[in-house]
DNA sequence: TTGAAAATTACACTGAGTGTAATAATATTA
DNA sequence: TAATATTATTACACTCAGTGTAATTTTCAA
């Protein structure tokens, strides 16, 4: 039994080159934002950069802001996916800070900071930034629910799930603010300890 | 003393012709909105229609988004501003809960629904608006900040404009989901109960 | 090998938003 | 009141993001 899913799928040609084009896309995306600025960088350059047509990019991404969104999006994916893996018998909020901290604290401020940074620079991404912490907050939720159904404790998960992301959230400003001074788990240890003693 | 500001300001030609285009562009907007859609309603329609030319439309509204985004900043701006402006010697969360309640309850549940189901029509209309709320957390706690300066409490402070912005999404989340069954007012008091009883 | 599904492209189009420079309306000051 | 400074309005031309469509190529599966 089991055996279908070792490390070592064979993965096929099309996903494989799938996953080089995107790659491709982001890299070169990533590098003119970087180079000349957000707002300053057109389409046609990524997708002549990336070595695909104009057209080719939209198959691969919705709009040229989710080539900055896509790691913010990906995380919150990650950290529902990991509540809803939790180990039972622990309060929420702490099944939710260990999630946290399991897949956060890895990322390099470094990648952190310029990308805040170019997020900063276009206030359609910025909001759109700002609006995925409050779905993530929402998923967050529904995970919650169906980890710890009891009904009762409805409005105690909402709760939870506001302050959660609001502790990440928290942290990532911090961490911006700072330059990076202090690493990202200590921040995000810090906004949880105070959401603890606050409660 | 203070004779300069009484209500009946004479106002002057180019003020009220600014207001009244101002009204005209907005009534023209949200009329079409309603009519056939946010995003089938073009710039170009709506220029017509309040009698200006297109170019103008950008000389009083930043992007075609902002039609629906004003009356919810204006609304942050209120809240912020009675916070200031609050009595002493009362906890934050009751200043903000008066505040909220006196700012946000006489608005018309219709106004709020129709608003709010033309902004979930538009992706990047309906993230400015979530975005709008983190924006608003900061301001508030801005100006707790300013109004119980301890320092000590900075933390606590950040929390409770968290906790506060979050009871006001709760209750328009709810009166939108409910249609409008319960009046607003009943529904941001319940919300705010919740948070006291939460903490 | 062949036929279906997915990926890529060219082309043409819409519509939001900006830069500029000229003109008209209002306010201000002498 | 006349001259002058601000502010409001407009036309025009332009850039660029994003979409629709239909044709072509590449991969997959039977």
């Amino acid at each position: 039994m089991d055996m279908e899913k070792e490390p070592a799928a064979p993965l096929g040609v099309r996903e494989r080159k799938r996953r080089e084009t995107l790659r491709r896309i982001t890299d070169a995306g990533m590098g003119l934002f970087i180079a000349k600025g957000y707002e300053e960088t057109t389409l046609d350059e990524i997708a002549a950069k990336a070595g695909i047509s104009r057209r080719t990019f939209f198959y691969y991404f919705k709009s040229k802001d989710d080539i900055l969104l896509s790691l913010q999006n990906s995380m919150g994916e990650m950290i529902v996916e990991a509540i809803r893996a939790a180990p039972p018998g622990q309060p929420p909020l702490h099944a939710i800070r260990d999630a946290v901290l399991r897949i956060c604290a890895p990322i390099p401020a470094d990648d952190m900071i310029i990308i805040d940074r170019l997020m900063r620079s276009s206030e359609t991404v910025q909001a759109r930034k700002q609006a995925a912490y409050i779905q993530h907050e929402k998923a967050v939720f529904a995970a919650l629910r169906e980890r710890w159904p009891e009904p009762a404790d409805e409005t105690k998960l909402r709760l939870i799930a506001m302050m959660a992301i609001g502790a990440v959230r928290l942290a990532s400003d911090t961490l911006n603010r700072e330059g990076g001074r202090r690493p990202y788990a200590e921040l995000l240890r810090e906004a949880f300890d105070m959401l603890e003693k606050g409660i």
